[in-house]
DNA sequence: CCGCGGGCCTGAGAGC
DNA sequence: TGCTCTCAGGCCCGCG
């Protein structure tokens, strides 16, 4: 599922039930993520508090009281549920109804404070990886990661630099999480789109002239915060799985100007919304409004 | 170093 | 109904 928006939006359905409580017991189920959950992965949590529950782009960083940090990642198809004190929520039903989900619950964590935290992922791109505080500077899925598109260093002359010299589009651009990080296709489309600027455009023409970020590196930086800022507002986008941590659905897909809008007219101008193919993945624009 | 294409997995939906 | 095919929100890796 998840880009930024989901992934915030998860932390901030986990965040209640995780933050100050402890771990009494991990169940590890199938171990096959990414890559496999190392076997001392539940004895190295288990009696650890959770100190705080960050997010760093797309990842998920649970802070413990060992001085490890927990990594954790949502892949195309992960998904937490949270069930209070043995209570099924939402999602705990939806997933019991469609009984097939169950067979995806690869992580269980039992809270001190009686919540159940299921993690659930029936692709198994996602991931969970244990590392010392001190080492998560060095650490390799986090070292080469982009600012933070909604951190205040992110701004026109940042990314105007970062484009700089790039012998790719816009949308390739856009995608690279060194680049910026926590974009996905969908989020990449929309601000493009909010921007005004064809995903086909050179990546370094936006790049900074005369020492001055130019109007589309502008655009572009307040596009990407907008519509991120939206997304999470509506509690991210539910196209398959994604679903809050309480089992309620994001909203953000009804505000999709293009993706997923192939042959629909453009909200803009009645042109009609196309797809094209870059480096692999489906881009969805409005070729008229989008220069 | 950079950019691209392949691959990892399962499930949903389209077309026959 | 059921089979086969394509495609899907991510990211790592190896290649040129």
């Amino acid at each position: 599922m998840p880009e930024l928006p989901e992934v915030e939006t998860v932390r901030r359905g986990l965040q209640p039930v995780m933050e100050g409580a402890g771990f009494t017991k991990v169940e590890v189920r199938d171990r096959r993520l990414r890559w496999p959950l190392a076997k001392d992965f539940e004895k190295r949590l288990t009696g650890l508090t959770v100190e705080g529950l960050g997010r760093r782009a797309k990842y998920l960083l649970a802070d413990l009281s060992s001085g490890d940090v927990l990594i954790m990642h949502l892949g195309m198809s992960g998904s937490f549920r949270v069930d209070q004190n043995g209570a099924k929520s939402a999602i705990a039903k939806y997933h019991h109804e469609k009984s097939k989900s169950v067979a995806h619950d690869h992580v269980v964590f039992h809270m001190s404070n009686g919540a159940t935290v299921t993690f659930n992922d029936p692709r198994r791109f996602g991931s969970m990886k244990l590392v010392a505080r001190a080492k998560l500077e060095r650490e390799p899925l986090l070292r080469s990661l982009g600012p933070e598109p909604l951190g205040n260093e992110f701004d026109a002359a940042m990314f105007a630099r970062a484009c700089a010299g790039k012998k790719t589009s816009l949308k390739a651009a856009l995608s690279d999480q060194r680049v910026v990080a926590g974009l996905g296709n969908i989020y990449v489309c929309e601000a493009l789109y909010r921007a005004r600027l064809s995903p086909k455009r050179g990546a370094s023409t936006i790049a900074e002239r005369n020492g001055k970020p130019n109007a589309r590196a502008v655009a572009l930086v307040d596009a990407i915060k907008a519509v991120l800022h939206d997304a999470i507002k509506a509690g991210g986008s539910s196209l398959r799985d994604h679903r809050r941590a309480d089992g309620s659905l994001g909203d953000f897909q009804h505000n999709f100007q293009v993706y997923d809008r192939e042959g629909a007219p453009c909200r803009s101008c009645k042109g009609k919304v196309r797809r094209i193919v870059q480096t692999g993945r489906s881009t969805f624009y409005c070729p008229s409004c989008q220069k």
